[in-house]
DNA sequence: GTCTATACTGGGATAGAC
DNA sequence: GTCTATCCCAGTATAGAC
């Protein structure tokens, strides 16, 4: 059991940190974020970030990792499962926009520049190829059913990151009573432009409300 | 007539600064971009791009304009013109996305950091506002309407500026030909996942083709 | 219109005291 | 674990020759 006083100060901090620098990331994007402001907003001189964080760039790997590796568990999970595509689709997107309005730091900055082809973020970057392989995966799955309109997988799937992602630029400063509805109205959004047959819409919805349960 | 030699030498420099430095917000964003990089590219020394933009974020600013520009102007014709708003916002997106990929300069990086909020882009700013108000106004004309299912306006907005951007992420050093069908194509799922009644879709696309003509 | 040389600033990271 | 002091580099921008 290695927690102490000492220890818990240390981990707070850490955190203060992490949420810190997510908001700046967010606000000035990561080249545009400075550890002096960092540390301003943490409460801490610059040099003090670096007893906690060996590098800028190790920060946003945190981050990284906190958002990544539960979404690669998510997806997973939804696609060794069973059901129709469509309906695992549904589940997964509301899965996604739900995870993405619970994490606890901004998650607007992380994604935005290709900070990720730092050879530093390598880990990261293959985590995040291996996330964007199975919704493809999941998306060409009811393209080849025949369930969606014909289209590229891949140019599908970026139409879904872009609108999963979209809701955290929603949230920022929205109390979360205003976004309950979210998750199930970019779910919907999304299955109903997919559909190949529009009627099909509720038995979706029915289904993927089976899966989640 | 002030065209000559050397103003067309100095023009077309301008140009391919424009172009580096385009290409260049997209891979890095703005503040992860250095003007000695842009100046690499274009092939000359870092000081000599002073020569042709007072500062880095003047560079900016004209690609913004460049883009804004036209938009706005898209946007105002097809709000003042008739139709329907489920076709009108059909042939909004149509237009829209087809600007973005006929866009002679790489757009990725001009709208993700938040350097608009610099004064010095203060004009560019609110010409982006001005024409959010216009796409939401569309939006808001739609919801009323009831053509639309309930939703936000200003969180259909975002989802819809979501999507046609995403175009332009795709669009990197993919063939044109590959690119055709992407605006109807967007267009279309656009209004499928808009529309109250999904059997309608095929009446907005045939009137916002005869808007188009 | 582009060059070399350079001023000046801000930012990431280290050293070592407390 | 945080501090002060400091190093070092990268980056924007200017001066002035050609």
């Amino acid at each position: 059991m290695p927690a102490g006083p000492r220890t818990d100060d240390a981990s707070a901090t850490r955190e203060r940190i992490l949420k810190a620098a997510a908001a700046a990331f967010a606000r000035r994007g990561f080249h545009g974020t400075s550890t002096r402001g960092i540390a301003a907003a943490v409460g801490i001189r610059q040099p003090s970030l670096f007893h906690h964080f060996p590098t800028k760039q190790a920060i946003l790997a945190e981050l990284l990792d906190r958002d990544l590796g539960p979404a690669l568990e998510r997806i997973r999970r939804i696609r060794a499962g069973g059901g129709r595509p469509a309906a695992r689709l549904h589940a997964y997107v509301e899965a996604d926009v739900a995870a993405l309005l619970g994490f606890p730091y901004d998650a607007r900055g992380l994604y935005d520049e290709s900070v990720l082809e730092d050879p530093a973020l390598a880990p990261q970057r293959a985590a995040q190829r291996e996330f964007h392989a199975e919704v493809r995966g999941l998306v060409a799955e009811g393209l080849d059913a025949g369930e969606f309109h014909p289209a590229d997988a891949e140019f599908v799937r970026q139409l879904i990151h872009a609108m999963t992602v979209e809701v955290i630029f929603q949230a920022a400063g929205q109390p979360r009573s205003d976004l309950a509805d979210r998750p199930a109205a970019i779910a919907g959004f999304v299955l109903r432009g997919l559909l190949a047959d529009p009627g099909d819409i509720d038995a979706v919805r029915a289904e993927a409300a089976a899966l989640k349960g």
